[in-house]
DNA sequence: TGCGTATTTGAACGACTGTTCAAATTGTAG
DNA sequence: CTACAATTTGAACAGTCGTTCAAATACGCA
């Protein structure tokens, strides 16, 4: 049975070791070699622990997704308020640098011709934000706070789509100020739902910076 | 003087080549012997009309991406009511089936880790998109159609943001109809201009279709 | 200690990549 | 028709890729 954990572990070490490279080279520069030499190790051990090397690219991928996922929803968790909740998310969904997590899923995209399983990887992580804005403006509806001025799945997707497109503007060459995205998502959501956001300066730049 | 004209017929000949290979392969599956193959030449000769295959593939990835930026000006000039050109953007802009087109622009972003001279090449086309959309924003405005709830630049943006985001959804394996994204941003834009679009509906399916 | 299994190694394989270039072919001007 | 230049060819090269596998090593148990 222990041989079973180290197991777990190796692979572990091994998707680690292939984040690595993916996030300093991009998914096209990951090869089996680069891996197993960030994880100091040969390439037949690598192959040991993956059936192929797919494999080992989809469990990263997957693991980095999740995670993408699981931190949006500890923002959403960690404000009760709707109004401070839907900022949150628009805060650390835009952010100043791209995130590695949203490189590699914008990388990924040319992958889904000739690997069709990444596509519920995707889709999921897609959806359940949509589901988080969802969750947030039916609280702030069923508080008084927010008027839609048109179905809320409409507005929660919208939120995302946005999110979606300036986060992948930095990727091809755009480099406006993120904040600027941001406000121009705030500005959405306060028409779409007739409100009043809390400033977004609050939440960005969590270490110091503040106009003087 | 002669062998300067089929010289540019040539490199037309590979460049048209390169992107057929390109819509059925992918960019990553584009090689010099695909295109040879496509182009019934030898890879020596692709290679004769171009310093290198990066510059045929930056040729051909630049091509598309202009004619995608003509057929949405001409979309945008053959409407000449505010109004109208609106929809008539937003509907061409958020195809049933992804077009080529868009495909191409969305798995060459990985390209630019290597090859950061595509980059203006993305960067103008949105910047581009956003000013046809400033444009025709303007000109309702003007003659009291549009009421902006914020600024121009903002509400312009949005709008193309939110066509990039939904013109990738079906390339991550969204089966949604894009029929609904389109009512999303035109549900957006109505808001946001404080305006009523025409319906959408006359200007999908150019050919038959109409409810009974 | 010794046996047996689990693990690790890295050379080798075949398939691909872009690029080169001597040689063959084609086209054209004199 | 000749001679020269432009063009075309495709084998060959050096590199990469994922994968395989016999051999070497490490480890756990009796």
């Amino acid at each position: 049975m222990a041989q079973q954990k180290t197991r777990i572990q190796r692979r572990e070490a091994l998707i680690s070791a292939t984040r690595k490279v993916a996030r300093e080279s991009g998914l096209a520069g990951t090869s089996v070699r680069a891996v197993a030499a960030e994880a100091a190790v040969s390439v037949g051990s690598v192959l040991y622990y993956f059936p192929n090397f797919d494999e080992l690219m989809f469990a990263t991928v997957e693991g980095v997704m999740e995670e993408f996922y699981e931190r949006r929803r500890a923002i959403s968790d960690a404000h009760t308020d709707p109004r401070a909740r839907l900022a949150a998310l628009i805060v650390a969904g835009v952010p100043d640098e791209i995130s590695s997590d949203l490189r590699m899923a914008y990388e990924s995209i040319p992958l889904l011709r000739q690997q069709p399983q990444y596509k519920p990887l995707h889709r999921s992580v897609v959806e359940r934000q949509v589901m988080l804005y969802r969750s947030a403006i039916e609280i702030g509806v069923a508080l008084g706070d927010f008027h839609p001025t048109t179905g809320i799945d409409v507005i929660a997707r919208n939120i995302v789509a946005l999110e979606d497109a300036y986060d992948m503007y930095p990727l091809i060459g755009f480099d406006l100020p993120a904040a600027g995205y941001r406000r121009n998502i705030a500005s959405y959501v306060q028409t779409a739902l007739a409100c009043e956001l809390p400033p977004l300066e609050a939440l960005e730049q969590p270490a110091g910076g503040a106009a003087g």
